[in-house]
DNA sequence: AGAGATGACGGAAACGGTTCCATGATATAA
DNA sequence: TTATATCATGGAACCGTTTCCGTCATCTCT
């Protein structure tokens, strides 16, 4: 047995075996054209050297590093959506033999893009083969990415500031349908007092608000929102804005949450005011989270399918390693409306 | 600007520059006994050029990846304790210029170590300089890995069915000593019916069991516990355990908790029952998880530093990288008591 | 039997860097 | 002035694979 320093090497396999370079590098890969005895041979020299290959020496001839970056903008991790989503990458990965990085970036989303302070894991060429980003991400830091020319793909849903055709790939889900089924779901359990809440100064709250409005349209004259913007956690949002709900004259008899976070603090405010869920007020969320079947009862909201997502990236950033000169896709996966216990029938 | 396929060399850049291979290497590390003049007519080079230099051509040569895996074992990720050691791991390597890989391994722990199916990331050499082993680990998984001869380091805390000497680092946190912080701060305020609720067949719930124990010695005659073993998951189990604990004939005034996800299933019953925390029974969990706050009262817990075990991992990683014959180190973090508001003063 | 195709195999060249040695220029010391 | 050290530089050799080409043997077809 070797130690790390002199590692066996595919010559020292070939001297064992008593062949050429090229019958073990063919054995090495898939075994075409070597005689199977042949082929048994360079096998148990591998085994008796404990041979395994350089993996810089194969990806240089290669051309391809068969490992794709998971790159976080502007997130901790905690969060555990997105930590979902890089599982779903790992799963997806580990069954197409590929593998993948980990990393981290913080830019200034007004920064312009010449002045982003890149991480240092995409100082180097060929690293990995392909980008998946993920996190809060802003024109700026995209024009930056595209002048690499790395072929990449983003999670669309958390795309900020983007306006017209976008020149990338993008995986994500459809909020806009799964704020509609919510909301729709809700009027169709007899509700007509309903109230939306949720900070509109992020994007994808406006996308769930207009839905929101939408599916109102012909029920309701006068649908009502909280959508100030403040600068409070979805949590602290929430129960904030519990407080006006139940202060309104006409009070709601269902709140539709823009996520499970901010339905969390919702529930809490509404507790701590012994207003009882879903018997007095009915609430929705929004994201499926764990926590929403930690709630009691259990928040009835939206499932995306976080794992999903980061097994489409994954996909997508494939087929576009494949052809270069595909036309940009945009994948859209559907959510499902989970009927817990926080809705009631009126 | 060039596209992916025909990628400046160095020696493009050389030409460029009207330089030698030699000085833009020494250019591009660090610059040394290299004119300041000739210096900057190669960064001129390299900008207009466009050059990244390759990883692989590097890594070669250096013989160091500057890559480390974060192995994550029979774990699903959305356990958020340990995509927060993850977050360590990456903060902590993006500031020392190191690299991350993730991967998954799902194995059977009764398997003969031999007969494990390794993931294809460990098939070649060289991809990273060494691993991060989170996750649930077992003696076998550790024996396979130690063949491999890739220096490693092991979050101590999940490791199952080792005894004696364990050769091989360790990082993790005291759930002895945080355990023990908490049962003698409950006793503190005068609790003297305690009761401890933990299903030992988990060995780390052993430990805090014991510390639970040794804290009641000198002030409880008959400690009472719930540690049956059940094939449920922490909140069920917490949810079943608090019926029972209810049951008593002597009601405990104060319930220890092993973790907070057991806590969240006692409290969750409790309210059930109409009992109410802090007034009607107190309540400590451990590990401070981000659910922890979001409970009503927020939870008193003992906070585990997530993020600096992640760091503290890489850190023990690279030490051992550059001295490879070091003896085998075990590191251990404190744990810390946060009081927040389900423990009252009898 | 001879031509041509195919299979098994060896080994040179290539990949794109780094390392190291040789060289000439310049500075410093004797 | 000469010997010696240091600096600035070029470029060959090397790292450990894959790729590709050439050779030889065998097989098939006329």
């Amino acid at each position: 047995m070797n130690s790390i320093c002199d590692a066996a090497t595919i010559r020292d396999v070939a001297r064992e075996a008593g062949v050429g370079l090229g019958t073990v590098s063919r054995v090495l890969n898939g075994g075409y054209h070597v005689r199977l005895e042949t082929r048994e041979r360079v096998l148990r020299a591998i085994h008796h050297l404990g041979f395994r290959p350089n993996a810089q020496a194969r990806r240089i001839q290669r051309r391809r590093s068969e490992i794709v970056c998971f790159l976080l903008s502007n997130r901790k991790f905690p969060n555990s959506f997105h930590a979902r989503i890089l599982q779903g990458v790992e799963d997806c990965a580990r069954e197409l033999k590929q593998h993948v990085m980990f990393g981290g970036v913080k830019y200034d989303s007004t920064a312009p893009p010449w002045q982003i302070n890149l991480p240092s894991i995409l100082d180097e060429r060929g690293l990995f083969d392909g980008l998946i980003l993920s996190g809060t991400n802003h024109p700026n830091f995209l024009t930056r990415i595209q002048a690499l020319r790395i072929p990449f793909v983003v999670f669309g849903n958390n795309l900020v500031d983007f306006e017209g055709e976008k020149y990338f790939d993008q995986v994500g889900y459809d909020g806009f349908k799964g704020e509609l089924d919510a909301v729709e779901s809700v009027l169709g359990l007899g509700h007509r007092e309903l109230m939306f809440v949720g900070d509109v100064s992020y994007p994808w709250v406006r996308v769930r608000h207009a839905a929101f409005l939408e599916a109102c349209r012909d029920h309701i004259n006068e649908p009502r929102s909280i959508t100030t913007a403040r600068e409070l956690s979805f949590v602290d949002y929430g129960e904030w804005a519990g407080e006006r709900v139940l202060d309104q004259v006409r009070r709601p008899t269902a709140v539709v949450a823009v996520n499970d976070e901010v339905a969390f603090g919702l529930w809490r405010s509404f507790r701590r005011r012994g207003v009882h869920i879903p018997s007095d007020i009915s609430l929705v969320g929004f994201d499926d989270r764990e926590e929403a079947l930690l709630m009691d009862p259990p928040l009835t909201t939206v499932r995306v399918r976080k794992e999903e997502i980061g097994r489409v990236c994954l996909q997508t950033l494939l087929e576009r390693l494949r052809h270069p000169e595909m036309a940009f896709v945009e994948r859209t996966l559907p959510t499902e409306l989970i009927v817990r216990g926080t809705v009631r029938r009126l």
